[in-house]
DNA sequence: ACCTGAACACCGTTCAAGT
DNA sequence: ACCTGAACACCGTTCAAGT
């Protein structure tokens, strides 16, 4: 059997779904398509390339509703699907994860986060900031999200599932930290507020 | 040559900050202090737990300067002194952040920013929820920084250091979420205080 | 264009045995 | 208490060669 790139990104998908990420190796995947290992190396340079194909397919099989438009909606709506996203596929929140941190794949989310926020107000200088400062959010608490559900290594504590509400509680947090610049306001350190000049 | 558990946390710190954490393998150093791999296993039961180590001497080594008075400045410091901790050595973000997710290492921030948020006034519900958001917003921020610092790898991308003032940015935009729960406050949607009955 | 076969240079971990 | 020696069951990656 011959396979297309896009063959060995869907298997991969499985693989990862079915056994995890630390299951998901070249001679695995090679062995579960039927194929040498170094085959492999016909699609993709290294595994990390791989795997940042692994990340930007999980984005793109996320949801994708209607964009609100206001432009706070519309970040708390890019955050909200890229959780769902990344929760939809086990251990997809630290394959996102390191695939951003290497600067290699989730730029779509990035993107559209900037785009939001270029609407909001804010100094153009804040805008990366915010961008970066959501998805750390994002990215950070879904990870936690999903380790502590599958509590299994060593050592791990056994926290309980987390709620939802939770991750609408601290993008709410963060949300209203921009908001309040794209009022062109900032709290001062005892929490009052300076107006812009 | 015997050693203690410490000897190893230490010469493993010397192994991280000048090969990186890729090579910071059981054989590596095991080699490097003269001994077998396996006789890691006599001070440690896991990999991981030996990184969990490493993480938890990162932090105790890090900046340990007067907490403030007030409890937004306390949070600030004991975020910034994070940061100094992990960008000490190299990869150190990553060990930190590895180790924080596995529920291993890397309590300490973490009790620190309850202690301090728990005089904020705010919600009892939520403190547990802004601390993690904090820590979210220092490891990940950091985590990029140095993995942007350090361009070497395979399709990376080489963007600019980042300057400090990025971090201060980011810091004050989570800082004043929290501030305005701190008065009782939210902002709605529009931006529009809402307050407390 | 896609794959095989074989090799290179590694891993983490276990375990009986030594001092 | 701390370590050796040897093994087990793996890794990612390269490369000449095949179709």
């Amino acid at each position: 059997m011959r396979y297309h790139r896009d063959d060995v990104v869907a298997r991969a998908l499985e693989v990862l779904d079915t056994y995890g990420l630390g299951d998901l190796t070249m001679r695995r995947l090679g062995t579960e398509l039927g194929v040498q290992p170094s085959a492999l190396y016909h699609h993709f340079a290294t595994k990390q390339l791989l795997l940042a194909a692994v990340a930007d397919e999980i984005l793109a099989r996320g949801p994708h509703g209607p964009r609100p438009e206001r432009w706070d909606d519309r970040v708390a709506a890019v955050c909200s699907e890229l959780r769902d996203a990344v929760l939809a596929y086990r251990d997809g929140a630290e394959v996102v994860a390191t695939s951003y941190s290497f600067g290699l794949g989730a730029a779509a989310p990035y993107d559209d986060l900037v785009a939001s926020l270029a609407e909001a107000g804010l100094d153009p200088s804040l805008v990366p900031t915010a961008a970066r400062t959501l998805l750390h959010f994002v990215l950070g608490h879904v990870t936690d999200e999903q380790t502590h559900l599958q509590a299994g290594s060593a050592g791990a504590i056994d926290g309980e599932p987390l709620p939802e509400s939770d991750f609408v509680a601290g993008l709410g947090l963060v949300l209203d930290g921009i908001r309040l610049r794209a009022r062109g306001d900032a709290l001062d350190r005892s929490g009052i507020e300076k107006q812009r000049s």
